[in-house]
RNA sequence: UCACUCUAAGC
């Protein structure tokens, strides 16, 4: 049974999601690691919702969960988007009193962050009695999202006062943060540490220091680190597009557009965005429909519902209504 | 044998 439940994580983490069923079928019992395998294998490559049947199918089973079960079953509800399932599941969870666990309480925060509800993921965080960095980067990272003002910014602030070394994502939080802020004497703070902890050749690091840069309005700043970086992929130049483009300097973003191509990088549905927005801005609204047209056929976007809304919403307020109209009646999703 | 956090886009 441990060769087959090491089976199953492994053709999860390899997205073979059927072979994965395959084998859990099959073992003579299933005990308490192939569920939690499940669990998390569903919550990682398919859907919340499905997680969540599996998690079902085991307390039907009589099989009890344990620390690992709790973290899969609340990064579940995180993915479908419930927040109703997901307070019950943090009810159910806290009478079993596994709630001072730190992977499990972190997932809560986390939960409650991605749902927006701040003052929930503050009520779980303020009851730890310790609390470990992803604590910390979890309830930043909401608060990053969902309510990036001066709380976050205290918050930030006090993270740092209270001694705790901050690692990649903390940086990455930090950035995004003082991104939508706007406040890039706070980002060049964060952009010292990111050197003195010599992390700057990441990738991450690099977008989202060029994400920061680039909110801010600092091109100069932004480019400077985009030319440092070794390795650049699309989400590098989409960031520094969307800031060329949030200046109106729409003659640069298309040039950096040819550029990308050039060096193999595909353009996906959000630079497309980018392009579009930039155009629209400036009357250049043909050429930015000659390029997303050409570039639709060369590289078939893969899109979500939410890049579609996004460059609908573009090309009809730019008075596109027809290509938007084309473009709903292609979508391979269902409109809403 | 399993489990927690992170980057780009319009409104």
């Amino acid at each position: 049974i441990h060769i087959g439940n090491t089976l199953i994580d492994m053709y999860f983490k390899c997205g073979l999601i059927i072979a994965a069923e395959v084998v859990f079928d099959k073992l003579p019992v299933q005990d308490l690691i192939s569920f939690n395998v499940l669990i998390a294998g569903y919550a990682e490559q398919c859907s919340g919702e499905e997680a969540l049947m599996c998690f079902q199918q085991m307390q039907h089973n009589g099989c009890a969960l344990n620390l690992a079960t709790s973290v899969s079953v609340i990064k579940a509800c995180t993915k479908s988007g419930d927040a109703k399932k997901g307070k019950e599941v943090h009810a159910y969870i806290s009478k079993s009193g596994l709630d001072q666990d730190l992977p499990i309480a972190n997932s809560l925060i986390d939960m409650y962050g991605k749902f927006g509800l701040l003052a929930e993921a503050e009520h779980v965080f303020d009851k730890l009695p310790v609390r470990s960095l992803v604590s910390w980067n979890v309830l930043v990272a909401g608060y990053a999202e969902h309510d990036p003002g001066d709380e976050a910014v205290i918050l930030f602030e006090q993270m740092q006062q209270e001694s705790i070394c901050p690692d990649a994502v903390t940086c990455v939080c930090g950035l995004k943060l003082f991104g939508t802020v706007a406040t890039r004497v706070k980002g060049q703070e964060i952009h010292i540490k990111i050197v003195q902890l010599g992390m700057e050749e990441e990738l991450l690091i690099g977008n989202s220091l060029i994400n920061m840069y680039a909110k801010c309005g600092w091109l100069a700043e932004a480019q400077e680190v985009f030319d440092k970086l070794v390795t650049r992929d699309v989400v590098s130049w989409s960031a520094l597009m969307a800031g060329y483009a949030q200046l109106g300097e729409s003659e640069t973003v298309l040039i950096f557009l040819d550029k990308m191509i050039s060096e193999g990088i595909k353009p996906n549905l959000v630079t497309m965005t980018c392009v579009l927005n930039a155009c629209s801005d400036e009357g250049l609204l043909c050429l930015g429909q000659i390029y997303f047209d050409a570039l639709s056929i060369d590289f078939p976007f893969v899109p979500t519902l939410e890049h579609f809304t996004c460059i609908i919403d573009l090309l009809s307020r730019a008075g596109l209504v027809e290509r938007a109209a084309q473009l709903i009646g292609e979508m391979p999703i269902n409109p809403d």
